[in-house]
DNA sequence: CCGTTGACTTGCTTTTTGCAAGTTAAATCT
DNA sequence: AGATTTAACTTGCAAAAAGCAAGTCAACGG
């Protein structure tokens, strides 16, 4: 059994962006194939957080390095960015880039493969239902709420989390 | 910045199944969320692949170690299975569950949103243009063939690559 | 019977993660 | 205005996981 090398990413000063192989599921997992990654995006995408407090309080518990780290790749990946507010501010706000935005139908598919899978897991009803009866429709509305996020990165006011999702 | 703390799986003995929280993007990422275990569920989903060996030499270079503790992990998570096709016979055909197969509308998303925003890697045209012009029939299309390898996992005879994935 | 193949396991090294503590400049309070 | 707190990170070190090479062990093929 001959077996090629492995070549990947290293954490530290620069990390090198070499892929595996062509395959496109090797190269998305490449850059967000670990268990912390696609937390943030979530959290960007249906809870509203912004901010690199808010996605450590998120409750999973990231390292502050670690999420220094993802938030680092994910914006050399084009998934993320992040503006001041204002000039010379120390806050930050971070947003999904179009191509982040564009991960929304895999999200969807993860929560409900999961929810349907693990149904002791609490999806809101009505995301089941909707994702169920029309789930283009679901995704364009998604989709539209991040584009007013990407239109307006900077603006202090709070970003909704997505109803579904409101936390207790 | 107060912090909840952080339980995860351990690798070696029994691996633990604590999850970390009850949102369902972090559930199925403890299941699957790493560099190498949606490339097994690549191989069978779409390559026919369904041994050891074949995963070994399927070019991104996974360990052996690392290949037999994510069967195992992917076994006791319900996505794959696997049986002996004769009695006593050393060799093993891994397959994927209805939960295992379950995971194509993920992977198709994964897919496409590699081909779109990596269009360098290539991804067969008319899986691209299917997937534009009817998802839900390439879907079931998909399904289809690996419900026909689940009911019969054990079968000799090879399993056809998915049509727009052949290799070179 | 004997070397080969397939499906792993074991032991060790390197890399990545996790954790606690530290840094720095803006924002807030007194 | 000066002191304190907060936000967004770094840094250093210990623990865990990944990577690599070599080894096992029972079928299989000749």
């Amino acid at each position: 059994m001959q077996v090629k090398r492995c070549y990947r990413t290293v954490v530290s000063p620069e990390e090198e962006t070499a892929r595996r192989s062509d395959c496109p599921t090797a190269s998305a997992l490449d850059l967000f194939g670990d268990r912390w990654t696609l937390l943030v995006v979530r959290d960007l995408m249906f809870f509203g957080r912004r901010r690199y407090g808010e996605f450590l309080e998120a409750g999973e518990g990231v390292a502050t390095n670690i999420l220094a780290n993802r938030l680092e790749r994910l914006g050399r990946g084009g998934v993320i960015s992040s503006t001041r507010p204002r000039e010379n501010s120390r806050a930050k706000y971070y947003y999904l880039t179009r191509k982040g935005i564009d991960l929304a139908p895999l999200m969807v598919e993860m929560i409900l493969w999961s929810a349907k899978w693990e149904p002791e897991l609490p999806v809101p009803e009505d995301f089941l239902t909707r994702a169920e009866s029309d789930r283009p429709a679901l995704l364009r509305d998604i989709t539209a709420r991040l584009e007013g996020v990407l239109a307006n990165p900077g603006s202090e006011d709070g970003v909704a989390p997505f109803f579904a999702f409101e936390e207790p």
